[in-house]
DNA sequence: CATGAATGAGAATTCATTCAT
DNA sequence: AATGAATGAATTCTCATTCAT
């Protein structure tokens, strides 16, 4: 009863895709295995074919969601003014997004989770994205564009936090504010020029 | 035994607050009633005495969380520029933070969980303080030092998702970055400022 | 906190009805102590101050039952022929029925249940009617209005039989057929003419 | 484990036929999930693979307990005068008794507990037999040995009805009075002559 | 490899009963 | 006497996991 690795691999990728789907929308604990595998195609006992347990299926499920979104932003070519960058890098991550709902909305849950014990696999994801953005940053402060009191580290995750808390209100409100095509544009007016009147805080 | 209603409301209370403690920890599918009860010294029963189920002890702990952080914030006066009276809303909240973390973690996290299902509840801790935040940019709008190009009610949902934000970091690294101490200054600054170099937005 | 003897037999009567109403409605094991109480207009706990468990309060509805029916029936004087007189008999049942419903209700369900272990308190109640039903046979007997190939005590028994199988009819058509009315008559032409027609029988 | 139809069928009919012991001798609210599944040499959980719910369980039990005394009788040929017919069909009746007692005092207990809310699937059992009997009736009454004056219908449930008496009634007594031998011909008696004297009805 | 039957630990919930007030 | 808070045994049902086929 051998299959092909080409085979395994696309099983196993079926599984996980379903799986993100069910842990994206009922959370861990009221994810059903067994819905899974239905879901899937396949019957309860094959899931454990290829994971070990439902923690570890989880756990894939994570890595395979944080493995993606990174994939397909490394490709993109950054470049210009930090704004022009980080709006472009935002636009890159909500395109991701659209193409890849269920597993975004994991990292995001888990990345917001304050309980979260998946906060390694998350830095996998995290990582990546804020390097870039620190790579980004640290351009602009050359340039002079970036504010020089606050460290490059911490604003990364301000960059990426806001960005994080625009899909949550995204998807709070149903799609209605922001959409995701504001997205990009808010968070980085947002981040760079802050709520403050321009002539009033010089 | 007929006990008071003090004394019913004390035990409730105790009931609550334990609750609050597993829920924050472990989350809602993970905390166990038996060791609520347990835990405030009470036998398992007991808990059915003062709420129908799971889902309502929890709603009732969202309540009250609710309830307390509302109560505590709203006794502050607050004044001055906006960028002094966000700080000091930023700083009553964080001192409700101290007091109430087992609460503040819950809401937080029902807040930022895309699959909540406690959006009403959350709205009634979000609304006052949505409220607080929106008059002092309102007043700030008039004196001129708010941007006038984005509505006040989406500003105020900024200020508080990068606050809320800051609260997940504060845990997720355990305290260390940014401390309870920096955050509202932290946030004031990300918010009003932002990350770009004054000089240079003009 | 002393009552007086009569009103403590007045609450004691209160809860037997309450309780009687409740295990005609739904059983023995799907009654709720605390229901039964709370309808009678007392605390959960006072039902405790009058009966030792729910055994005994279900043991003393069903001898309360029997001791009603029999008192009420007993009154009754009964003549004439066979067929008179256990119309008669029967028509007093009914009556009895009519103004005690769930107490009846429940000794039929006792009789009835082939599990009941209420045998001997069921035999309360049966007793002195099937008396009644004997002396009236065997006074037909001697007056050749009865057949003599069968006992008296099994014909009697038959007769009451046929008596609560009317009864149950009754409930569970929803009083549809047999009415109340009709039943004295009913279950006297079953039990003395049967079904067969008279001019072939002979 | 993937076990064939048949094994499957053979697993389910072994907790049908166990949960039909249990329910007979224990009645629905005493009957306990976990020791049906123990007695029939499975784990608690096995019998929630074949059946949703307690309910569920139940449900199917009567129904199986319909169908088999249905099938059971409804193969034997009954033929002959009124009399001598319904004597085979209850002799046919006591023969399925005999070989499925747990099932038909579960069907009996059901059919004459006035709270029972298995009417229907009683009917189902009934239905059939009373179908028989009524045709037997008809049969008899064009010959003239049936009484004109009742319906039918009525007449097949009071025969329906005495026989299911004599059932609990040969239970109650442990089997001495009547036993199951004599209680065919004490129906029909019953049933068809009555408890009147011959010679003094006419 | 795929299957799905069997398992049993675990969890929520109910409720008769006790007993301090 | 009346109350109702506290208790904990008991029960139903769920579901991740194992394993024979």
């Amino acid at each position: 009863m051998k299959i092909s690795i080409e085979q395994r691999e696309a099983v196993k990728k079926r599984l996980l895709e379903e799986a993100a789907r069910h842990f994206a929308r009922f959370g861990f604990d009221a994810t059903n295995i067994n819905e899974v595998a239905t879901g899937a195609g396949y019957a309860k006992g094959t899931i454990y074919n290829y994971f070990r347990s439902k923690e570890e299926l989880f756990g894939e499920v994570i890595s395979e969601a944080a493995r993606r979104t990174v994939e397909r932003y490394q490709s993109r070519q950054i470049s210009g003014s930090a704004r022009t960058a980080l709006k472009e890098l935002a636009e890159a991550d909500v395109s991701v997004l659209r193409e890849e709902e269920s597993f975004m909305k994991i990292l995001v849950s888990e990345a917001l989770n304050p309980r979260s014990e998946n906060y390694d696999v998350i830095l996998t994801h995290l990582g990546p994205f804020i390097e870039k953005v620190s790579k980004i940053l640290e351009e602009g402060l050359e340039k002079g564009e970036i504010r020089t009191d606050k460290p490059v580290a911490q604003l990364s995750i301000a960059f990426l936090g806001m960005l994080t808390l625009l899909y949550v209100q995204h998807w709070k409100t149903g799609g209605i504010w922001p959409t995701l095509e504001e997205i990009p544009d808010l968070v980085v007016t947002l981040f760079i020029d802050g709520a403050g009147n321009e002539e009033v805080k010089s």
